[in-house]
DNA sequence: GCGACGATGGGCT
DNA sequence: GCCCATCGTCGCA
């Protein structure tokens, strides 16, 4: 696969509803463009957080310095530091005013490989981008692409439809680490992955 | 292959 | 002070 005929995806995509965007996101592409080249690979898995009332949502606790981003315009990225030492990804959905996100949790690596190989040193390549905290390594992203346009023309961060894009199963399942989540939070399936094959 | 667990710091009550 | 949208390592099979 090469970026030639990629085209970035708009801020239309992404003011849709979280689910469907989730859904959608499974198969398009995640992209850094770094001095070195673009960095990044097709998006396998994701989940969807959806407003105040979801109690699994950051928004639940009402608009904050953090959770303000989510509040804003579609298509921004929303990262946050969560367990003292990990970076996690998102992008915000739906209309502004309606605070929710989609968490990028997997990707499968194609561009940079070399770069991701160093910033993931030691590891097997598939445990190179195979969670939410080890794509963000591999990327490079952390605090200073918090609130970042990705629909932006000019943003070096950016979501892309392949030239060529695959058809992809899509599996649902509960969302992931919510241990302290009351129901029907903790077990709605809001979770999206490429079924593998 | 699996389950248990410690690291580590910001956000919120 | 408690709670994490996690990861890597350890022990064991």
């Amino acid at each position: 696969m090469d970026l030639d005929g990629a085209s970035r995806i708009p801020r239309g995509f992404f003011a849709r509803s979280t689910l469907t965007v989730a859904r959608d996101l499974i198969g398009k592409l995640l992209i850094k463009s770094e001095a070195a080249g673009p960095v990044g690979g097709i998006i396998r898995e994701t989940e969807a957080y959806i407003g105040e009332e979801d109690l699994a949502c950051h928004a639940k606790a009402g608009r904050t310095a953090r959770t303000a981003v989510m509040y804003g315009e579609p298509g921004h990225a929303y990262v946050y530091f969560n367990y003292g030492m990990h970076w996690l990804f998102n992008i915000v959905t739906e209309p502004a005013g309606q605070p929710a996100a989609v968490l990028i949790r997997a990707i499968e690596p194609v561009f940079g490989l070399e770069r991701i190989r160093m910033r993931r040193s030691g590891r097997a390549p598939r445990e190179w981008t195979n969670g939410p905290a080890k794509l963000c390594q591999a990327l490079r992203i952390d605090r200073a692409q918090n609130g970042l346009d990705l629909c932006a023309a000019e943003s070096l961060l950016y979501l892309a439809r392949p030239a060529q894009e695959k058809v992809i199963r899509v599996t649902q399942t509960p969302r992931v680490g919510l241990n302290n989540v009351p129901e029907p939070w903790k077990s709605i399936h809001w979770r999206f992955l490429a079924h593998s094959l």
